[in-house]
RNA sequence: GGACGCUUAGCUCAGUUGGUUAGAGCACCUGCUUCACACGCAGGGGGUCACUGGUUCGAGUCCAGUAGCGUCCACCA
C-alpha cells in the first residue's frame, strides 16, 4: 500500500481515476434479472452548450443518486446526451455565417444544413467532456443526440402516429410569432414582461355624423390600418345607438369601420370601446371571428409594415410605423393625448425580441393523455420533489392549450408531410389535406417523391425531447429496445431537473409516455418516471439569475481546477436545500475542499497510527473488534455512525441532499476527528488497546467513504485503495454500502451491543473537558500549556476522571489532574464531574475572577428562577407529558446545584 | 388579478412530528507551527426567529391577517 501523500491532489487523482473507471467499463449498466434496476436519463444540454453552475447542480445530484444505487447493489444506468436545440444552434451558425456576411439563405438548406452538422462535429457536445471532469458516471457509450438517425425515426413515427389518430392538424390560427427569429413560438416561450410606453387617445368620427367622435385607447396607433371595426360592450349604456353605425378609419387606407358590439369589451377601460385589429391581436382576432369580419394583416413577417398599412408607413419597421402613426393622427387631429403608460408585452424567450400575435398557418398538437397525465400525478404513481410542484403542474393541465409544433427554421426534424406540387398551401382546405393524392404524411414519404414537395417547417424541440426517456431506451424499435433493457430501465426511477421546464418538457413526457409507452397498460408502468426532483436555481451573491449576458456565472472549470472536482461537488450541493433558490457563494465550495482535505488527514492519520489489517469487508472489520475492551468513546463513536448512517438513509428517502451532506460533515468533523481520533491518540499508546481502536477507525473511514462516494467520488476511490479497503482490481462501487440495520446486525452477530448510557456519559465528559478548555483560555493560559488541574469531586465523579486519566490530560493539556481541596482565589470551574481549580503559574488576578464567577452565577439565577416558575405553573404540571416535566424537573436540580457551588466559590473569593 | 415560495447571527442558510438556554458554514475577536490536517486546533462575541393577533401548560415550528422580496400563471386594449 502506498503512503498517503501529505496534501491531497485533486486534479491527477481526478484524471487517474476517471481514466480506470472508463477503462473497465465502470459505468455501463445491463440487463440484470433478480437485480433491482435504477435509471436515469440526463436532461439533455443543449448541444451547443457549456457547463455551467446549473449543470454542475443538476448533474451532481443525479450522479449522486446512480452512484449511491450501485452502492446499494442495484443495476443503476445513467443515459447522456444532447439535444439539437433548434433556434439556438441555428441561431449559433447563423451568428458565424454573419461574420462573412452571408444568410443562410444565400446557401440554402441544405448547405445551411451541412454546414450546422459540421459545427456540431467540430464544437458540439463540448459539455459532455465537461461532465466528465466533474465525474459524472453516465453510461457513455449509450450517449444520444435527439437528431441522431434513431431517435429522428422515433420523433417522426410520434408525429405520424398522432396525426392518423386526428391530434396533430394543420392551422391558420394567432400564433406567437417572433419577428426576430422569423418563426412561430409556442405560449410557452413567451416571457411577458411590463413595458413603459404610452397609451394614444384616439378619436374615430362618425360617418353618418361628421364632428361626432367615437373615442379609443391604444398602445399600438401603427396598427390602425389592421382596424376593421370599433366594438362596444352590448350593455354599455352609452353606446346602445351607436351599434351598427360606421366610422371613419383614422390612419391608412381610407375604409368605413362598424361599430360592433361584444361582450369581450371592458367598459371601465378608457372610453368603454375598443378598436378591432384581428391580424394583430388575439382577443381581437376572436371579436372579429364572432362578427365574420376579415383581417387586414399590415406587417411582415421580419416586423416591418406591408403595403396594407398605407404607403407612409410601408417599409418602416414596426416601432418606428409606431412613432410616425403618432405623428400623422397628431397632424390630422385624430390624436386627443398621450399618456405614460406601463403594460405587459409579450417576448421571444429566444430573441429577446416583442412577439407580434400574427396569423399563419402552422401545425398544431391536441394534447394525448392529459386527464391521465393528471391522475398520474396526483394518484401519487409519480412523485414531485418537493411536492408543491404538483399543484403547478396541475394547473397548467387544467388549462391546457394545443400546442403549436412547427417552426420555421431549418435545423430540427423536418415535418414528415409532402404536398403534390403545384397546390397552393395557403388555399389548402380539410378536403385536400385528408386526400391522400394532394397531401401524404409518413415517416419516409411518398415511394416516388417526384411530384411532391416536402413541409419546410421543422418540430419544435420539445416535440422530439418529450420522447427522450422513451427513444433513448429504444423506442420504438423492437431490437433496438431488446438491447437498451427498456422492459428492464422504463420507467425511469428518478428525473432530476429545474422548476422552470415544468411544462416544456416534464409535463410533455408525461403525456408522451402515457401514450406511447405501453398502449393498454395501467399508467404506472406507462409513466416515463417514478419520482421527479426540482433543483433550486443557482443565483449569484445579488439574487440575480446567473446567465452569459451578465457575466455572473463562475466557470466551472475554474472552481474544479481551484478546489477539485469533489470539492465542487460537496460544496455545491452543502448550499442546495430542497427546492429553494441558492445563493452562490465560493467560500463555499472552498469548504468543500477543506472537508476533502480533513479527509484525507484523517485517512493519512489512520495510516500513520499501526499496521492495516483485513478490511475488506465489514464481517473482517468486526472480527477485530474487542467488544470486552470498549470504553465509552467507543460505544460513542459507533452509536454516532449508527445514528448518521440511519439519518443518510432518510435523507435519501427524502431527497434531501445538503441535509445528507451537513449529516455526514458533522459526524465525520466534529465527532471523529475532533473527539474520537483525539482520544485513540492515548489508546494508541497502549498495546492493550491499540488494535481495537484501530479496528473502529477502519470501521468508522470505511463506512465513511462508502456514504460519501456518491457525492465526492473521486478522493473516496483513492483513499479507499490507499487504505486497503477493497480487493485491487475493484472499485468502491463494487462495494455494497450496509444500511443501519444492516450494520447493527454484524455487530449483533458479534456480540457488541452498544451501550448508549456509555456514549451519554460521553457527551458530559466533553461538555467538562470544554469548560475546564474555556476556563484555561480566559485564564490566559495556552491550550497547549501542561496546567496543573485540582479537583474537588465525590468518589463517583473521581472514578469517572480517574479512569480517563490519560486522555483528559491530553485533551485538556495538563500536566497533573490531582483529587484535593480547592485553592483560594485559584480560577475554578463547576462541572458534572466536580469543581475545579487551575493552578496559576503565576498570581492570577482575583477581580477578574470574580467577576468572571458573578456573571455565570446571574446567567445561573435567570435560568433557575424561569425553570421554577414553569413547574410552578400548575397547568403545565399537569398537562405537560410526564418525560417533559421530569425533565424540568432533574434539570432544575442540576441548577441549583451547581448554583451553590458557583455561590461557594464567590464566597470565599471574599 | 390568481397561485406558490421566502423573511432566523454581519453574510448565506439549516431547524423532521410544538417541549431544556435556537444551530451550521463563512466573516469577526483571543490564544496556539500540540508528533493527521494552519485547507488546521482550542476558546469567544454576536439573534425580541419580518410584524400583529389567535390556539396551547408551552410557538421559530400550528392558525388567521399585514408588510416586504421573489417566482410562476392570467387576452384588459
Amino acid at each position: 500500500m502506498a503512503e498517503i501523500n501529505k496534501s491531497y491532489e485533486a486534479g491527477e487523482v481526478e484524471k487517474r481515476w476517471y481514466a480506470a473507471w472508463l477503462e473497465k467499463n465502470a459505468f455501463s449498466a445491463r440487463v440484470e434479472l433478480g437485480r433491482e434496476s435504477y435509471s436515469i436519463v440526463i436532461p439533455p444540454p443543449n448541444v451547443t452548450g457549456v457547463l455551467t453552475m446549473g449543470h454542475v447542480l443538476n448533474n451532481t445530484l443525479q450522479d449522486i443518486l446512480v452512484r449511491r444505487a450501485r452502492l446499494e447493489g442495484k443495476s443503476a444506468l445513467w443515459i447522456p446526451g444532447t439535444d439539437h436545440a433548434g433556434i439556438a444552434t441555428q441561431t449559433v451558425v447563423e451568428r458565424e455565417l454573419r461574420k462573412e456576411k452571408k444568410t443562410r439563405h444565400d446557401l440554402g438548406r441544405e448547405k445551411f444544413l451541412a454546414k450546422v452538422w459540421a459545427w456540431r462535429e467540430e464544437k458540439g457536445g463540448i459539455i459532455l467532456e465537461q461532465l466528465r471532469r466533474l465525474g459524472a458516471s453516465c453510461d457513455w457509450d449509450r450517449t444520444q443526440f435527439t437528431m441522431d438517425p434513431a431517435y429522428s425515426r422515433a420523433v417522426l413515427t410520434v408525429f405520424v402516429d398522432l396525426y392518423r389518430k386526428g391530434r396533430i392538424y394543420r392551422g391558420k390560427r394567432m400564433v406567437n410569432w417572433c419577428p426576430g427569429s422569423l418563426t412561430a413560438l409556442s405560449d410557452e416561450e413567451v416571457d411577458m414582461r411590463p413595458v413603459k410606453g404610452l397609451l394614444y387617445r384616439v378619436r374615430y368620427e362618425l360617418v353618418d355624423e361628421p364632428g361626432a367622435y367615437i373615442e379609443v385607447k391604444t398602445t399600438r396607433p401603427e396598427t390602425i390600418p389592421g382596424d376593421v371595426a370599433v366594438a362596444v360592450h352590448p350593455d354599455d349604456p352609452r353606446y346602445q345607438a351607436w351599434v351598427g353605425r360606421k366610422v371613419r378609419r383614422p390612419l391608412g387606407p381610407a375604409a368605413d369601420l362598424p361599430i360592433i358590439a361584444d361582450a369581450a369589451v371592458d367598459r371601465e377601460f378608457g372610453s368603454g370601446a375598443l378598436k378591432i385589429t384581428p391580424a394583430h391581436d388575439r382577443v381581437d382576432f376572436e371579436i372579429g371571428q364572432r362578427h365574420g369580419l376579415v383581417p387586414v394583416d399590415v406587417l411582415n413577417p421580419d416586423g416591418t409594415m406591408n403595403d396594407f398599412a398605407g404607403p407612409v408607413l410601408a417599409g418602416l419597421e414596426r416601432f418606428a410605423a409606431r412613432k410616425k402613426a403618432a405623428q400623422l393622427l397628431k397632424d390630422s387631429g385624430a390624436l386627443v393625448a398621450e399618456e405614460a403608460y406601463e403594460n405587459n408585452v409579450g417576448y421571444s424567450e429566444r430573441a429577446g425580441v416583442p412577439i407580434e400575435p400574427r396569423l399563419a398557418w402552422q401545425w398544431w398538437l391536441r394534447y394525448p393523455r392529459v386527464d391521465e397525465a393528471k391522475a398520474a400525478v396526483s394518484e401519487g404513481h409519480i412523485r414531485f420533489f418537493p411536492e408543491r410542484w404538483t399543484k403547478v403542474y396541475l394547473h397548467w393541465l387544467d388549462h391546457i392549450q394545443d400546442w403549436c409544433i412547427s417552426r420555421q427554421l431549418w435545423w430540427g426534424h423536418r415535418i414528415p408531410v409532402w404536398y403534390r406540387a403545384g397546390l397552393d398551401r395557403e388555399k389548402l382546405t380539410e378536403a385536400d389535406l385528408g386526400d391522400p393524392e394532394k397531401v401524404h404524411v409518413s415517416i419516409d414519404g411518398p415511394r416516388d417523391k417526384t411530384g411532391w414537395v416536402q413541409e419546410d417547417d421543422v418540430l419544435d424541440t420539445w416535440a422530439s425531447s418529450w420522447i427522450w426517456p422513451l427513444a433513448t431506451l429504444g423506442w420504438p424499435d423492437e431490437l433496438a429496445m431488446a438491447r437498451a433493457g427498456f422492459e428492464y430501465f422504463y420507467p425511469t426511477t428518478t428525473l432530476v431537473t429545474g422548476p422552470d421546464i415544468i411544462f416544456f418538457w416534464v409535463a410533455r413526457m408525461i403525456m408522451a409516455g402515457l401514450e406511447f409507452a405501453r398502449p393498454g397498460e395501467p399508467l404506472m408502468n406507462c409513466i416515463p418516471f417514478k419520482n421527479v426532483y426540482f433543483t433550486g436555481i443557482i443565483r449569484d451573491a445579488q439574487g440575480r439569475k446567473m446567465s452569459k449576458s451578465l457575466g455572473n456565472s463562475p466557470d466551472p472549470l475554474d472552481l474544479i481546477a481551484k478546489y477539485g472536482a469533489d470539492g465542487l461537488r460537496f460544496g455545491i450541493v452543502s448550499i442546495a436545500p430542497q427546492g429553494q433558490d441558492i445563493r452562490f457563494q465560493e467560500d463555499r465550495i472552498e469548504s468543500g475542499k477543506n472537508f476533502c482535505n480533513k479527509l484525507w488527514n484523517a485517512a493519512r492519520f489512520r495510516q500513520m497510527s499501526g499496521p492495516m489489517a483485513d478490511n475488506a469487508t465489514l464481517v473482517a472489520i468486526y472480527d477485530r473488534l474487542r467488544p470486552q475492551d470498549f470504553d465509552g468513546d467507543d460505544h460513542a463513536i459507533l452509536d454516532r455512525l449508527l445514528a448518521t448512517t440511519r439519518d443518510l438513509d432518510r435523507c435519501f428517502a427524502d431527497f434531501e441532499f445538503s441535509a445528507a451532506v451537513q449529516a455526514i460533515y458533522g459526524f465525520f468533523w466534529n465527532d471523529f476527528c475532533d473527539w474520537y481520533v483525539e482520544v485513540s491518540k492515548t489508546k494508541l499508546q497502549s498495546p492493550a488497546l491499540r488494535d481495537n481502536c484501530l479496528a473502529i477507525q477502519d470501521l468508522v473511514l470505511r463506512q465513511t467513504l462508502l456514504m460519501l462516494h456518491p457525492f465526492i467520488p473521486f478522493i473516496t476511490e483513492e483513499l479507499w485503495h490507499l487504505l486497503g479497503y477493497g480487493p485491487a482490481g475493484q472499485f468502491i462501487e463494487d462495494a455494497r454500502l450496509s444500511n443501519a440495520s444492516q450494520v447493527t446486525a454484524v455487530g449483533t452477530s458479534h456480540g457488541l451491543v452498544l451501550n448508549t448510557d456509555a456514549a451519554a456519559e460521553v457527551g458530559r465528559v466533553k461538555q467538562t473537558v470544554s469548560l475546564l478548555r474555556a476556563l484555561k483560555a480566559e485564564s490566559g493560559e495556552a491550550a497547549s500549556k501542561q496546567s496543573v488541574l485540582v479537583v474537588e469531586a465525590a468518589d463517583r465523579q473521581w472514578d469517572a476522571i480517574e479512569s480517563n486519566l490519560p486522555m483528559l490530560k491530553r485533551m485538556l493539556g495538563a500536566a497533573g489532574i490531582t483529587r484535593g481541596p480547592l485553592t483560594p482565589h485559584a480560577p475554578a470551574v463547576v462541572t458534572a464531574h466536580g469543581t475545579w481549580n487551575l493552578i496559576p503559574q503565576q498570581r492570577g488576578d482575583p477581580a477578574a475572577e470574580k467577576s468572571r464567577l458573578a456573571r455565570e452565577l446571574e446567567a445561573l439565577a435567570k435560568h433557575v428562577a424561569g425553570t421554577q416558575a414553569r413547574l410552578a405553573n400548575e397547568a403545565f404540571v399537569s398537562k405537560a407529558p410526564p418525560a417533559v416535566l421530569e425533565g424540568a424537573r432533574k434539570q432544575l436540580a442540576e441548577l441549583q446545584a451547581k448554583h451553590a457551588e458557583v455561590s461557594r466559590l464567590l464566597a470565599a473569593l471574599g
